[in-house]
RNA sequence: GGGAAGGUAGCGAAGUGGUUAAACGCGGCAGACUGUAAAUCUGCUCCUUCGGGUUCAUUGGUUCGAAUCCAAUCCUUCCCA
């Protein structure tokens, strides 16, 4: 079956909304944050260890999993979920976000059939298309498939953010065709960078191809200003169906999941909780902490004294300092749990505050805790 | 007792007459990271009142100029007795 979405609450003063997301695998409320699992696995945690911190969907990746192990041998496995032994729901990317990074000459590599770029493995030519994409998560077997679209970057003109809504429109249409999984849902992708009359005509046009689910892209890209990604989602929600999940690729920052959820967002996924903990970097509702400082050496104080994560209850700053200075992988784990609870927790307060109309109250809360 | 090699910044290790305060690695300090080509990358790491000052075991010498050449001394490692 398709996924459902179903609306219970949302806050008087904004357009943050309290719902709940049923799939094959499991429900779960949203507004929610996704942990990316890349390479079919969310680095260094193992599924039990999701599931611990309320964890409740996480991503893969299309790219990476068609050049390793190839989607036929994760379809032999009986799908991504039986394949890395995960049985919540699971959103595959559609690996557009990858190709284009790859492609080196933006011109001539992005053509109308699709994206040419080397394989970052071995060099390999390869060409991606909405048809590949598509029939690559139809065979991984995840719960929600990506629209194959361009994420252009933040510094792209309006010119070329127009011919490249396009055509990612067109990619949308030709995707959805190529569609051929009954128990998959497919999101559509709204562009157009900060633009109003874009968004509007991106949003207006994917909706009218019917998708499971629209997220929005081409936000916290290269620099891009937070003005410009809250401009992205601001001009793009009016133009979206209220019965169906909206979802803002790559975000992100605490902040950015607040003002997100603040203007009607209801998933979120972000490399950022995991990727910082394995660089050594907590998330607290005081700011991050960079637990390779110095000044953690002898304090043997949890990270975050409320939270309630397994990290939390069990090690000191001091412990995890010396696992990073040792080079030890269990501070990436250990760091990766917070931070996944951390945001987790976040949207599970975010929704607490839609359904008592105080959403504005708590980012003014978080604000004045939050430093740097 | 005889012979050989060597002593360079916190450690390891290049350099063997001048653009060398001295490569590089480690360690240390700080920072970046937003649909993961990221357990990665970047900067700093003799002292300084930012003008400069003091360094390459120690002392003395050669030279316009030495970590680099010479002498003595003190250490270290290895080989032979």
């Amino acid at each position: 079956m398709k996924i459902k979405y179903e609306l219970l609450k949302t806050d008087n003063n904004c357009k943050a909304r309290h719902g709940i997301i049923y799939t094959n695998h499991g429900s779960f409320h949203t507004p929610m944050f996704m942990p990316v699992g890349t390479l079919a696995n969310v680095k260094t945690l193992t599924p039990e260890m999701l599931k611990d911190i309320s964890s409740a969907i996480i991503l893969s990746n299309t790219y990476h999993l068609w050049l390793r192990p190839g989607e036929d041998i994760v379809n032999k496995a009986g799908g991504l979920h039986k394949f890395m032994n995960y049985d919540g729901p699971i959103l595959t990317d559609s690996g557009g976000f990858q190709v284009f990074s790859l492609a080196k000459n933006k011109k001539k590599d992005i053509t109308e059939e699709g994206v040419k770029f080397k394989s970052h493995i071995d060099g390999t030519n390869l060409l991606l298309t909405p048809e590949k994409s598509i029939e690559i998560q139809n065979k991984l077997d995840s719960d929600i498939a990506m629209s194959f679209d361009e994420c252009p970057p933040a510094s792209a003109s309006y010119d070329y953010l127009k011919n490249s809504l396009e055509r990612t429109l067109r990619w949308a249409k030709r995707g959805k065709d190529a569609f051929n999984n009954d128990n998959q849902s497919l999101f559509g992708i709204v562009q157009g960078g900060p633009y109003e009359d874009l968004r509007k005509y991106s949003a207006t046009e994917t909706v009218k191809l019917d998708f499971d689910g629209y997220s929005i892209g081409g936000v916290a890209n290269d620099g891009e200003s937070k003005e410009d990604m809250y401009k992205a989602v601001d001009y793009s929600i009016p133009y979206l169906p209220t019965d169906k999940p909206r979802y803002l690729m790559g975000v992100g920052e605490p902040i950015d999941i607040i003002e997100g959820v603040i203007r009607g967002i209801d998933m979120f996924d972000c490399v950022l909780p995991t990727r910082i903990a394995r660089h050594g970097v907590a998330f607290t509702k005081y700011g991050k902490l960079h637990l390779r400082n110095a000044k953690f050496k002898e304090d043997f104080t949890p990270l975050q004294e409320e939270c309630d994560c397994y990290t939390c209850n069990h090690y000191t700053k001091a412990y995890i300092r010396h696992l990073l200075v040792c080079n030890e992988s269990l501070a990436g784990t250990l760091l990766s749990i917070h931070n996944i609870r951390f945001l987790i927790k976040l949207t599970e307060d975010l929704r607490e505050a839609i359904d008592n109309n105080k959403v504005l109250e708590f980012k003014e809360e978080f604000i004045k805790n939050y430093r740097n």
